[in-house]
DNA sequence: TTCATTAGATACTACTTAGTATGTTTTTCA
DNA sequence: TGAAAAACATACTAAGTAGTATCTAATGAA
């Protein structure tokens, strides 16, 4: 990586890490500046202003990190009961990018910022589907292999999935990470009267 | 209701409308003031800093009306499934206190404040925890009376019926009300996994 | 090597922010 | 009715805010 590069790299890095904390609107770019080597001349060359800068954190950094981590495995799952399963274990289990207490990055910006800006209520819908629509073929795969049940609407499902996902991280952050395992427990129920 | 009373319920009245709206730290109070006939010498007479009419937001604001509209019915539901069904599809039709689009107030201030303060923290969780308590003893009732399944968990039951609510004002924040249809549905699927 | 472009540094501006200091008006009740 | 307390109003402060103007340093192709 050049070095102009690594430098909006390491801005959007802090600047994650910070908005992940306190907020996209209550993290100022003098915080992240303050937080790390960086100028102001540095950040207002990489971008235009500060939301732009938000943008580029969900196309540069949720994004990618969601299609390696959640979107792509499930396009080699056999069955989408436990496969469903696994993926949402795994995220719940995942503690080096979430901290139960400040729950999930993505869904911390929908709840912020989908309300408020157009672009990032597009940006953050786009991705939110594409996760949803993966989850979807999944389960119309598996009504095909007679793994799940041929009476199920996939794509409302799968929607229900993803909600299911953003009202734990909200639960966790009042319960703790206890509230996790109880999540995945009724998650089962709801999950065996899918086949 | 005294004058002075009146002032304070208007300063809490208006806040909660713009906090629903740009979120809690975001709002300032000259957004407050200056969106009312009251002087900043009102605002700190009757509240200690914003902190204060933050936490009395809670208080005074939200608690009382979940516990009216949500709390409270729930004593009187014989049939624990139907009636759980019933609670969430009247709170999610309901377009009075709150917009679709701006989601539910309560689950917005978790998302924000709850890391992020203590205090918030504490209040927000005690109100939430005696809603899915509510929720808690109408299941176990159900349990007595055998319309509800012997080998569920109603507190486990119960939190995530909550946690399943915050996902769907989440997800609402995307999709628009047609979600909440979807979620209906899907919800009826789980809470079938229940009796 | 030169020189234009890229990348970044520094100092500023105009505005907003929570909170305070100090005043005035309105209530209350003896 | 009069004075003390309650309920406000106004003007301020110090720190923070996004963004700009203008400079300097690095880089890369001719």
């Amino acid at each position: 990586m050049k070095k102009a590069e690594q430098t909006r790299f390491n801005i959007l890095q802090k600047s994650f890490e910070l908005i992940y904390i306190k907020g996209y609107q209550s993290t100022s770019i003098d915080d992240i500046l303050s937080s790390m080597e960086v100028t102001k001349g540095a950040f207002f060359y990489h971008f235009k202003n500060k939301e732009d800068m938000g943008l580029a954190l969900i196309t540069d950094f949720l994004y990618p990190r969601m299609k390696d981590f959640l979107i792509d495995p499930l396009n080699s799952v056999s069955d989408p009961i436990k496969g469903i399963y696994q993926m949402t274990a795994n995220l719940l289990k995942d503690t080096v990018h979430f901290d139960v207490k400040y729950g999930c990055p993505a869904v911390n910006l929908i709840e912020e910022m989908s309300p408020l800006n157009t672009a990032f209520h597009k940006q953050l819908k786009d991705m939110t589907m594409e996760w949803a629509n993966a989850i979807e073929k999944c389960l119309t795969r598996g009504k095909e292999n007679g793994k799940v049940n041929q009476t199920i609407n996939p794509a409302d499902a799968a929607n229900y999935i993803v909600s299911g996902y953003a009202g734990a991280r909200n639960m966790g952050k009042i319960l703790g990470t206890a509230f996790y395992q109880t999540y995945l427990r009724q998650f089962k129920i709801y999950l065996h009267g899918l086949s």
